[in-house]
RNA sequence: GGAUCCGUGGCUCAGCAUGGAUAGAGCGUCUGCCUUCGGAGCAGAAUGUCGUGGGUUCAAAUCCCUCCGGAUCCGCCA
């Protein structure tokens, strides 16, 4: 038995010397009933590591609080080879486990009930830790640097320049959004990117509408955004091609935008003028970026050719002599079992006419992220953005410029890509990765990652550009920040009086709590779900919602400006019986966050954030129900909820961090 | 035709990767709780053949197969 068990990962300076690769795997509160476990199974059967694994995956949280903090139901899994009975192996290890209790203080004792190892903690000690733990570490409490040293590429957004962000858009933006903050709590370097795709035929499209005219029938309401505005002659223009079939006029626009430069510089300021639209929405959310990557300015930057001498070296990718895709240069993927049962195992990546298909770029792009080819793209500093705490990040974009800015960064070089694009692109991102494959870069082509997600679709159909439809709805996100903001500030107004005499500090905690509610709407679904936009859902204000988690975090603060004169003291001196249910609920649920954190980030999945956030407000909503913290039964009592509600002020508010939801202080 | 994903109370969804105790939330409905740190809250009630049928297992919402219903993908479109 180890003097000390550690199941908290050590602060940056310890880590140093010696638990650096391991320190955060033995972060939890699992860990010394592992260690418990693993003494009282020695003694009865040979450990390995498979049984090790077992043991680790066979820790869980009981249903409910009386059958104990954690349980383990691993005299099931050794039931068999021990030839005994779950019940009376779980007896065994119980009675094993309380009898060396008196050297891993945490556990009080541990019970068998109906075969399984049902543990009880001692929470003054548990919460004592945690308190050290987080008095000392505060807004770092969470973080950990199993990044360190490596370098994440997060692209999301990536809209065409022409429309606003519809709510199906945010939800992309807000789902990469959440990915890259908890990337960087776990201690990578990030990098936000948004890819404008100036080069495509949406643009094209617009560009055919402008010129000829099509956005004169299209009035400009004078509050709307130009967005909105472009958005709708976008739409516009469909319709009139389809009417008028003149979709060959389209084609040579396309060629203008790359051979004209005059053309070009007209579509370009536009497109600017767009993003620049979309960029103010997106900063009313709460998203910021890193880099803004222009389509033509990668075309013509050589990335295609570099990528394409690359692919020619291996023999999977050749231009076809005959057959149906003569004169194009292809990827056969057919040997792959991934590809096996596709129709057409092999790919086109250049069209016969030299033209490289949209997958292409993608891979020229994905291989571009890994620094494994470096087109001469000019780049430039935009300005710099301020996020919801106040910092600023620099915004770079790439650039058109003949002229080399004096400042210059590094882009790219990353060490795993996470590309946050919708569900019907499932296939086409599985030939950018299987293409990295198949170049032999198995470390990189394991690092790519495709966020996939549904759409946000209106209750009879999808949302489209080309449609229009988002307009109808009024689903695109400024429309929807304000319904919700509208929403708010009705509930604002009937439960606080007293905030009329006070307008711009209710409008500011009415922006934010609409805010907190659209963010948290987005991301609290599985990304396999696809979101039915109804107003009603995502404006509501109560329940599991983000509003809600500003109210506990709102609570806390009160009760701690409350007691700020107070005098408390600062040792604990409580027992453990002091503590009522609801607070040790309260412990283990702030105890979760760099579980959550390290776990959201690995699987991607930003739901696991929303999940822990509601579970930890409801936790302190019952604490704050039954357990009076200023007027406490007692001197030891007071002193150790203002702690307690000190600490979930804390950890609430790192939680929020990372779902970019703005903090309030009243509402 | 082939592939992938989804189907869980009236509604909207978690849970499935790694099978374990009574299948969890929120909304809506009903009943309570404001002389108590702010009720956007809390406590409680009712509502479930976890799409269907089979299989594996001591144990299946979870793994495997069948069928039904819905969505998406399988372009020299982007």
């Amino acid at each position: 038995m180890k003097d000390r068990i550690i199941f908290l990962p050590k602060i940056e300076s310890e880590v140093e010397e010696k638990h650096i690769s391991i320190w955060w795997t033995i972060l939890m509160i699992d860990e010394f009933l592992f260690e418990a476990l693993t003494q009282a199974i020695s003694k009865q059967t040979e450990m390995d590591e498979e049984l090790l694994r077992m043991l680790k995956m066979s820790i869980e949280i009981p249903p409910t609080l009386e059958l104990g903090e954690r349980s383990s139901n691993i005299a099931f899994k050794l039931a068999k080879s021990l030839r005994k009975s779950p019940f009376e192996i779980a007896e065994t290890l119980s009675s094993e486990i309380n009898a060396i209790r008196e050297k891993i203080k945490e556990i009080r004792y541990a019970e068998a009930v109906k075969g399984y190892i049902n543990f009880y903690f001692d929470f003054r000690h548990l919460f004592n830790i945690l308190d050290k733990r987080i008095d000392r570490e505060k807004h770092k409490f969470g973080r950990n640097s199993s990044g360190r040293g490596k370098k994440i590429i997060v692209e999301h957004t990536s809209i065409n320049p022409v429309k606003p962000l519809h709510i199906g858009n945010l939800r992309n933006a807000i789902l990469g959004d959440i990915m890259s903050r908890l990337y960087e709590w776990n201690g990578w370097e990030v990098e936000v990117q948004n890819l404008i795709d100036d080069y495509g035929r949406q643009v094209a499209t617009l560009i055919w509408g402008l010129l000829n005219n099509v956005h004169l029938d299209i009035s400009r309401n004078y509050k709307e955004n130009f967005d909105v505005w472009l958005g709708r002659v976008y739409s516009h223009c469909n319709s009139v091609l389809e009417a008028s079939q003149r979709w060959k006029e389209v084609d040579q626009v396309m060629i203008d935008m790359r051979n004209n430069p005059a053309i070009y510089r007209f579509m370009r300021s536009i497109c600017q003028e767009c993003v620049d639209s979309n960029l103010e929405t997106a900063w009313k959310h709460g998203i910021t970026y890193d880099f803004l990557v222009w389509e033509s300015d990668i075309s013509r930057s050589g990335i295609w050719e570099e990528a394409q001498s690359l692919l020619e070296r291996n023999e999977y990718f050749y231009w076809e002599k005959e057959g149906e895709n003569e004169g194009c240069f292809v990827a056969y993927l057919g040997h792959l079992p991934e590809f096996e049962d596709k129709k057409n195992p092999i790919k086109i990546f250049i069209r016969s006419n030299g033209v490289p298909t949209y997958v292409a770029h993608d891979v020229g792009l994905q291989l571009w992220k890994y620094g494994l080819v470096t087109p001469k793209l000019r780049i430039r500093s935009l300005l710099k953005q301020e996020n919801e705490h106040g910092k600023t990040k620099e915004l770079w974009t790439s650039t058109d410029y003949e002229i080399d800015f004096p400042y210059t960064r590094k882009f790219g070089n990353a060490d795993r890509v996470c590309n946050v694009i919708g569900v019907e692109q499932e296939y086409l991102q599985e030939i950018v990765r299987y293409s990295l494959k198949l170049l032999d870069l198995e470390d990189k082509y394991r690092n790519s990652y495709h966020l996939s997600y549904k759409h946000v679709n209106a209750p009879q159909a999808r949302f489209s550009g080309r449609s229009g439809n988002w307009y109808e709805e009024r689903a695109w996100a400024d429309a929807v920040l304000e319904d919700t903001f509208d929403e708010a500030m009705k509930v604002l107004t009937s439960k606080r009086p007293d905030l009329d005499e006070h307008p711009e500090n209710k409008r500011i905690i009415t922006t934010n709590v609409s805010i907190a509610a659209l963010r948290y709407w987005l991301a609290k679904f599985s990304t396999e779900t696809e979101i039915k936009f109804r107003i009603e859902d995502a404006t509501s204000l109560e329940g599991d919602t983000g509003p809600f988690l500003l109210y506990s975090y709102v609570r806390a603060k009160k009760i701690l400006e409350k007691s700020k004169q107070m005098k408390f003291q600062s040792k604990l001196a409580i027992v453990d019986s002091d503590i009522s249910l609801n607070e040790k609920q309260l412990i283990l649920d702030l105890y979760r966050l760099p579980e959550v954190i390290k776990s959201a980030a690995d699987s991607f999945q930003p739901i696991q954030v929303t999940k822990y956030a509601f579970e930890l407000s409801s936790s302190f909503n019952r604490f704050y129900e039954t357990s009076r913290v200023i007027n406490a039964e007692s001197e030891p009592l007071k002193s150790f909820r203002i702690k307690l509600v000190k600490d979930f002020h804390i950890i609430m508010q790192n939680v929020l961090q990372i779902l970019g939801i703005p903090l309030v202080d009243e509402m």
